[in-house]
RNA sequence: CGCGGGGUGGAGCAGUCAGGUAGCUCGUCGGGCUCAUAACCCGAAGGUCGUAGGUUCAAAUCCUGCCCCCGCAUCCA
């Protein structure tokens, strides 16, 4: 039997902004896979795309003045740059308006009418908009009282197409048992035996009152649900109805990564319309946590940018890469901002891998005329060396096939290590004055040990490889980019090194002010975050006057307010467009914090906060009783 | 009874499904080296794995109760 390829694929994003760290790290998580694959040799394809359809684009259109097609446009093209910026190979990037996919779509969907698995019915409940999801009457009183949703629920009563989604239940709940790889990590996949295990609905799969969308075969007063039909794009791009050789070698895909929000649609809905259509099912589900940024702790060594393009533009794409794919363990909410690129750049890129190369081959350059000699047989010290080399691909290989990535790259640190290790205890400088034949030797062999690392690191640095084979006078194009070339030979052809340049320099940590004081400061923050009155004495509050209130020019929930303080006009953006009017804020007195670090939101500048009672349903703004003089100390 | 995630040496995390010497990165302390991007190497300190109980020859891991944190979205500074 032939290999089967490896198809990965990301969640096609529907989005109305810059692509945010999260869709980052979904894209560049697959982008690494694939590449890994092709690297192995295997046939692999990527695909990634946007979904265009349904009724929150049309609503978006439709205030921003301009048809949904194009509003699609644009958003589309956003992400294709992004992508492009970043390095991303994806090998399809699919639109859900295209017809390529409209035709796919209709013909599963007349397939499954033909089946009788979808029917006609009627749906009474509560459509929410903001989640494209449909909700029983007993959840709609939660959903009612939380102020965000509360005007976009909608109350929903047509005939509608339904899909039999509850007859699947148990096929479902087989297939789980019987491919334990089949959601992935492991604490995912219980939640979603749990939930099946509470039984499923029929799942409506068609709107009447939605335009912008599919048409339902046979039936253009309905459009089908925006979600059933995004799902197929996976198996559009697969080729089928279309590229029966592609489709038999991709499908099914290897890989569907997700969000852990969008696992449900993954891991139940997706499966079991697969199972509808008597097709097979997608090999692994790989479902990871959100990205959070800040926290509490955000470091104040300036700046704080959570925007990937920013950080790409800051420090390249393989420190955004290689840091975040690091950085981020599957499975769980990760961290990550700034400052932690920073330092992983600075201990793994820079000093562990940069200067290896830089102490090694840097100093050779320097010191050796002419090529690197052929090496017929390995020492003793350079076959242990490379033997414990070899491991550590080896098992960075095996969990990269497992797909625990950061782990994998784990191995990959320590291939450095030892690496440096090696250096330690060769003594190269000394070899240098007096054994320049085993100089030359070692030389030789951590030429071969930096190339086979650069090889088998290049889904997670591929800017960097060039750079790197370049250095050993090694540019035979793509073809060495095979893992192939990662094994260590016993005999070693010649090699003339050419000039090395710091390949990751460092990046210089602004001091922080803070650091200082908190080093300082006798306790630390325990745990249940009692603070000292020191602490609280370094916040500054000032009653101020609002003067001026208008609304944000590019957020619903956001106002723009012109304070006049002790020390001059200030402005602040406030979340509080849903709980006051502008009029009503301007003369108001509040509180104001004064030394809060000014940060922009949604590109307008805010130079500190306003005090604010709230809870889910309402806010207050903290007020005087009576009216003072304004730039008085609060304490 | 909304849903979900988490509590492991100073910080951030892995390990928990299939129980059997507590692991990684950073930080701290001491030493080495001087080739290098103030980098590298070696050694050390530091943990009753939230808590109470249960099962077991054996529990971070399985069971039960309790306590505490945190999300429910990237537009609430």
């Amino acid at each position: 039997m032939k290999e089967a390829g490896f198809y990965v694929t990301t969640p096609i994003y529907y989005a109305n902004g810059t692509p945010h760290i999260g869709h980052a790290f979904t894209t560049l998580l697959a982008d690494s896979l694939a590449r890994y694959q092709r690297m192995k040799g295997r046939p692999t394809r990527f695909t990634t795309g946007t979904d265009e359809h349904g009724q929150k684009v049309q609503e978006i259109a439709a205030k921003n003045n301009r048809t949904p097609q194009a509003q699609a446009d644009a958003i589309s093209k956003i992400f294709l740059t992004a992508w492009k910026t970043l390095g991303i190979t994806y090998d399809d990037f699919i639109r859900t308006t295209e017809d390529r996919h409209k035709n796919v779509v209709q013909r599963l969907i007349q397939i499954l009418i033909e089946k009788g698995i979808v029917y006609k019915g009627i749906y009474s409940g509560w459509y929410l908009i903001s989640d494209e999801d449909f909700y029983p009457d007993s959840r709609v009183r939660e959903i009612s009282e939380d102020p965000e949703n509360d005007s976009r629920l909608e109350r929903v009563e047509e005939e509608n197409y339904f899909f039999k989604l509850s007859e699947f239940t148990k096929p479902l709940l087989e297939h789980y048992s019987n491919h334990p790889d089949f959601v992935l990590p492991r604490n995912r996949k219980k939640e979603m035996i749990a939930m099946l295990e509470q039984g499923l609905d029929d799942l409506s799969i068609s709107r009447a009152s939605v335009e912008w969308g599919i048409p339902v075969p046979g039936d253009p007063t309905q459009v089908i649900y925006v979600w059933v039909e995004a799902l197929m794009n996976y198996l559009t791009s697969s080729g089928i109805y279309q590229d029966e050789a592609r489709y038999n070698l991709y499908w099914p895909a290897a890989c569907q990564i997700v969000g852990k929000d969008i696992l449900k649609f993954h891991a139940i809905i997706w499966p079991a319309i697969l199972l509808a259509l008597d097709l097979p099912l997608p090999k692994t589900i790989l479902a990871h946590g959100w990205i959070l940024v800040g926290g509490q702790k955000m470091s104040k060594s300036k700046g704080n940018s959570q925007d990937p393009m920013e950080l790409s533009r800051k420090y390249g794409n393989d420190a955004l890469r290689y840091t975040l794919l690091r950085e981020i363990s599957l499975g769980q909410d990760g961290t990550f901002d700034e400052s932690i690129l920073i330092k992983r750049y600075n201990s793994e890129l820079a000093n562990d891998l940069g200067n290896l190369v830089q102490r090694t081959l840097g100093f050779a350059s320097k010191k050796l005329q002419g090529p690197l000699p052929e090496i017929k047989e390995l020492s003793e010290d350079g076959r242990i060396f490379f033997q414990s080399l070899q491991k550590e691909l080896n098992d960075y290989s095996t969990l990269m096939d497992e797909l625990k990535i950061s782990q994998a790259l784990d191995h990959l640190h320590t291939y450095l290590q030892l690496c440096n290790r090696f250096v330690d205890n060769q003594k190269p400088w000394e070899l240098a004055k007096i054994n320049p034949e085993l100089f030359t030797r070692f030389i030789r062999y951590m030429a071969q040990a930096i190339k086979s690392f650069t090889i088998a690191s290049s889904p997670f640095l591929p800017e960097s490889v060039d750079r790197i084979l370049s250095i050993l006078g090694d540019k035979e194009n793509n073809k060495e980019i095979l893992w192939d070339n990662t094994f260590f030979p016993t005999k070693l052809p010649p090699l003339s090194l050419t000039e090395v340049k710091p390949l990751f320099p460092k990046i210089k940590i602004e001091k922080d002010p803070d650091h200082q004081s908190k080093k300082n400061s006798p306790k630390q923050l325990s745990k249940n975050s009692l603070i000292t009155i020191e602490e609280f004495k370094r916040i500054k509050f000032e009653l101020v006057t609002i003067q001026n209130a208008k609304p944000h020019p590019d957020a619903e929930k956001l106002l723009v307010l012109e304070l006049s303080t002790s020390t001059g006009k200030k402005q602040v953006v406030s979340g509080i467009a849903n709980h006051y009017t502008c009029e009503q804020l301007i003369g108001m007195q509040v509180v104001f914090v004064k030394n809060l670090e000014p940060v922009e939101l949604r590109g307008v500048l805010s130079e500190g906060m306003i005090l604010a009672a709230s809870n889910k349903k309402e806010l207050s703004l903290i007020t005087v009783e009576n009216k003072i003089q304004e730039g008085s100390k609060v304490s």
